[in-house]
RNA sequence: UGCUCCGUGGUGUAAUUGGCAACACGUCUGACUCUGGAUCAGAAAAGUUCAGGUUCGAGCCCUGACGGAGCAACCA
């Protein structure tokens, strides 16, 4: 497990990237001073998803690998779409994926100002003007990727006129829409961006931080770069799809820069899971048409979500580690993140005994009244887990799919007149079976060998199977959830034609009331993690209480007895 | 029919900068097991999209095809 938030070198031995080839590059050559500094730059319209933590751990990692900073550095250059619900929520995911940006959390809109005077800059230069005409029609002069865009007729205002107007914009004398402030760069470029890109637009919504300071705010385009300039970042680490934008953020930063440093724009592929979607706006209308129950339903690949599904910030370290960064637009199997938590759950999480569906044994040659404490290992693969005891008694329960009255071939487990262990405890033997009206089995009848209690000289021998149980007398009820992939389909949001809700898996979903636990569970907390003994690994829910237990299905065992069946 | 990027087992990534393809997951065997989990041992699986070229030698370099992705928001 990691210690601290240090990446440790040799977890990443034959993981390193294209990108940190790139940054021992730059460090053995010299540049910036041997400095490596990064930044995280989220926009805060909405929720972290795993996406997200792909690029996280990069840009924390190349720093904290290399003796370098990264930054937190909020994109909020659009009021109309921002809130500070998510600049927390963001915060919050970060610090518990395990990344510290320590006193650097910065806000483009903190260089509003200076963005404002660079503006000013390029129209002095004559590097840029404002457009009177309405959005449809600048648009359409942006020609397409195959013919070249047409100039607009105010591209030849003087710096006088366009500095007057643009100081009017910010003033609030026009109206949202009527005018835009735009680089004048070449209509004719092969590149659409370099086509007199708009860099400034009129939006009178208050802003989170500087509320009515400011009628213009600038475009992403033209405040990415330059924050980045302004912050002395070596390295701009962002996905694939901003490959064509580094043209128009070299050619502002060549009017901006001083001497030889600018920031490096690397781009790499964004993460793509199966069975689900990582684009925040689908996520966010998910959540506003009810289709989950919120942002941090354990269903989406949100960090909040994954958190409650019981997702450990390692599993999601380890997985961002495994898939690596390229420049390949792959889309990356979820069963690869389900091994990541799994193999580290297996290591961390104490196991106890828990039935989800319950099915009565009564072992009718076991004194009534009578109850054993037997002991058992919480933890076969860490023994400083220690170990716990928990009651056996005359009535239990064991897990309705544990029996079968006509087994197949290879069913190992309980049947008429077969034999298995319940861990921990005895061996019983199926003498009968009770079923009702329906035809459902009711309740099964067993004898056990008082010889064979774990532990004991006779213990030894083999049964097929080992069931886990719970003493009906003493077990507490519990409400588990059971989820599964939330889509049925491997790419929903990449289906042509077709709405990802079309898509929406309606067994994501299953919840399971009545279950009966272990009495040790009684005092689980809302995160806590544990393994429900041959089934998987859940975690308690927030909506857990002392009255009513809820535990989330993290993600199942491997259950070859389950693939057999296929 | 513009520009940019990409093309290696089923999947995701490697290949010391030109030396006949490695790792992980998955799959399949077998061992072990008081979790049909875990663990351990082993196996199958690509000749690197295709065609030329350079070279003693190419997944790596060159040319040309083919295939895929991105780019035409007053979004980021």
């Amino acid at each position: 497990m990691n210690e601290g938030n240090l990446i440790d070198p040799r977890e990443t031995k034959l993981a390193g990237s294209f990108i940190e080839q790139i940054i021992i590059d730059d460090l053995a050559a010299g540049k910036n001073d041997g400095r490596v500094h990064t930044r995280f730059p989220p926009e805060p319209n909405g929720y972290l998803h795993i996406g997200h933590a792909k690029a996280i751990c990069l840009d924390f990692g190349m720093a904290q690998k290399y003796g370098g900073k990264c930054n937190l550095r909020f994109d909020d250059t659009n009021p109309v779409k921002e809130e500070v619900e998510y600049i927390d929520s963001i915060k919050e995911d970060i610090r518990w994926l395990g990344f510290d940006w320590e006193d650097r959390e910065y806000y483009a809109s903190d260089y509003f100002g200076k963005l404002y005077d660079f503006a000013v800059d390029l129209i002095k230069k004559g590097l840029a003007y404002v457009d009177d005409q309405p959005a449809a029609v600048i648009s359409s002069q942006k020609g397409t990727p195959t013919q070249p865009g047409t100039e607009s007729p105010f591209r030849g205002r003087s710096p006088e006129e366009n500095l007057d107007l643009f100081e009017r914009m910010n003033h609030g004398e026009f109206e949202e829409g009527s005018r835009v402030l735009r680089a004048r760069i070449d209509m004719a470029s092969p590149n659409m961006h370099m086509r007199d890109p708009i860099i400034y637009r009129i939006i009178k919504t208050a802003h989170h931080r500087t509320g009515e300071s400011w009628k213009v705010y600038p475009m992403y385009d033209f405040a990415h770069g330059q924050c980045d300039y302004f912050e002395g970042i070596t390295h701009s680490l962002c996905t694939l799809e901003f490959e064509v934008h580094r043209p128009l953020y070299d050619w502002l930063i060549d009017q901006l820069k001083t001497d030889d440093y600018r920031p490096r724009q690397i781009e790499f592929n964004r993460l793509n899971l199966t069975y689900t979607m990582m684009s925040k706006r689908k996520l966010l209308e998910l959540v506003q048409e009810g289709l989950v129950s919120g942002w941090d339903d354990p269903r989406m690949p949100t960090l909040c979500g994954l958190r409650r599904r019981g997702y450990t910030p390692e599993s999601i370290r380890k997985f961002v580690d495994l898939i690596g960064y390229t420049k390949v637009e792959a889309i990356n199997d979820v069963s690869l993140l389900e091994h990541a938590v799994r193999d580290d759950l297996n290591l961390r999480t104490p196991r106890v005994f828990a039935v989800l569906n319950p099915l009565k044994v009564v072992i009718t040659n076991y004194p009534e009244g009578k109850t054993e404490n037997v002991e058992l290992i919480n933890n076969p693969e860490d023994e400083s887990m220690g170990s716990r005891t928990i009651p056996f008694s005359r009535e239990l329960y064991i897990e309705q799919e544990d029996f079968m009255e006509n087994p197949p071939h290879k069913f190992f487990r309980l049947a008429p007149g077969k034999e298995v262990r319940l861990k921990g405890a005895y061996i019983i033997k199926c003498t009968g079976f009770e079923k009702d009206a329906a035809g459902n089995v009711t309740e099964v009848r067993c004898t056990y060998d008082p010889e064979t209690r774990s532990g004991a000289s006779l213990a030894d021998r083999k049964v097929k199977a080992t069931l886990h149980w719970v003493s009906a007398e003493h077990a507490i009820d519990a409400e588990v959830r059971l989820y599964d992939r939330l889509f049925n389909t491997e790419d929903p949001a990449g289906q042509k034609d077709e709405d990802y809700r079309n898509f929406l898996n309606p067994d994501s979903l299953k919840v399971l009331r009545g279950c009966k636990a272990e009495p040790s569970l009684a005092t689980a907390r809302p995160l806590d993690k544990f393994q429900f003994q041959r089934l998987g690994y859940f975690c308690v829910d927030p909506d857990s209480t002392s009255n009513n237990l809820v535990f989330n299905r993290t993600v199942g065992l491997r259950d070859s007895w389950a693939k057999l069946n296929k």
